[in-house]
DNA sequence: TCAAAAGTGTTCCTGTTACACCCATGA
DNA sequence: TCATGGGTGTAACAGGAACACTTTTGA
């Protein structure tokens, strides 16, 4: 099959990353290890992103995606659920890893290693938790976002790319839903997230091929037209869809 | 437009973690920073995976991706290039973070997180570069596996999928390559990887339209059949394939 | 002249896109 | 009765899958 394979070019190997060629098992390594949680939202029909106000030096004032030092005994998103329920009081969303954000400058106090997670919470009306150790608290739309403290603007960029990348794949829109929702809302969601319109019969069609949502027979009554069907997910937790 | 979206149902918020909610603050932290470098190779028509086989306790004997403790001035990356140069002699080839495993519980010896990378490299007649640090380092069939030293099973695990997955939407396959290859060895690749057969006419008409490699204007001569194409890959880095 | 792999187009099918009207309700 | 968003099907199109024979060489 793969047998007459052309011998690989013999030109002189040269090395494009400055390797130091120590040994590499210090005996103290001084790196500490963060996580920085990326939770995103959709408020009034756009995506946001949570983001803390710094209060010590020297990104005092600036704005940065919460995060903190991990625990001897946590897992990053154990960490990372820990961090969101403290901002949010939410729970059981979606939650993954995104990255290792791990360049040597990236945090001026020392070397930090900071695995970012990216999380999905539904609009809600309770209001978000100011510590003591930041300034503030707020929802930022993704399109108008502040200069970022460290890397941050890094981890939103790619946080943002994933999840429009993985709102294809995925049921992950359930994190952003309320339990029961419309097919409207839901198709409002997808449109937010990859940012055009989307035929609403093609929509419908499509959704309704995957497989993901049920219908849970109520109406949502109340406005000054036709009430609609409310749906829920089948399953609230990452699911595939299924390529037949 | 997404306006009148249902309230978040009032049930009682339930905790999935058992999150401990002191300080994120520890001011010291006792967590190595480590790096494991799933490197694959195509031989003798099976997808590889480079292990090194342990000397210290206690896994003693067992096979393992290679890793190691990351030093203060150098990235994930770097550190994973390192390890990629050191056994197999080799540079410049696809390398990209994986994921990062961080299982308080992974490693016996103490809480070590590792940022797990992955590379690929040609098929390639450099012999493989045993150190004093292993008892033996060789290519394992992915099919094949042995049992494997810490959570490396699952690295492995994980790799493969990300492997299979991004084969098919860049072009990542330079990587596995010579410089100049025949449009067969390339399929053979696609094949390998993918665990099943392709057809020749569609998969030459879908490369061709993807615009990632270009004739050379050589023939491979030599064999007792009609000689190939050689081509070249445009670029030997990552580029996804245009979804036009 | 034979064996072996290289190379090349067309048809069919399936899934995606484009598109317009009636329905149910509250005001 | 009117304004508002909810709900539904079909026809055209494009991209993917299936499929077989001729060419070029070395032995």
């Amino acid at each position: 099959m793969i047998a007459n394979f052309v011998g690989l070019d013999t030109q002189i190997p040269w090395c494009i990353i400055n390797t130091n060629m120590t040994t590499p098992h210090p005996s103290t390594q001084n790196i500490k290890v963060a996580v920085d949680a990326a939770i995103f939202t959709i408020k009034n029909g756009d995506l946001c992103l949570l983001l803390i106000q710094m209060k010590k030096s020297p990104f005092e004032g600036m704005w940065a995606i919460p995060g903190g030092l991990i625990e001897d005994h946590e897992t990053s998103l154990q960490s990372a659920s820990r961090i969101l329920k403290t901002q949010t009081g939410l729970h059981d969303v979606f939650l993954e890893q995104l990255k290792t954000f791990d360049d040597p400058g990236r945090d001026p106090a020392g070397r930090v290693v900071s695995v970012a997670c990216w999380a999905l919470v539904p609009d809600h009306q309770i209001p978000l938790k100011t510590t003591d150790k930041y300034l503030d608290v707020r929802w930022w739309r993704v399109g108008k976002l502040p200069e970022l403290a460290y890397d941050h603007q890094g981890i939103a960029k790619e946080a943002v790319e994933r999840l429009k990348s993985k709102i294809q794949y995925t049921n992950i829109v359930w994190s952003l839903l309320p339990e029961e929702f419309t097919l409207t809302q839901l198709q409002s969601v997808y449109e937010i997230i990859v940012g055009s319109s989307l035929d609403k019969r093609n929509f419908r069609k499509r959704i309704r091929d995957l497989k993901l949502i049920r219908p849970v027979g109520k109406k949502l009554a109340g406005a000054a037209h036709r009430p609609a069907e409310l749906y829920r997910f089948r399953q609230r937790k990452l699911e595939y869809v299924e390529i037949v």
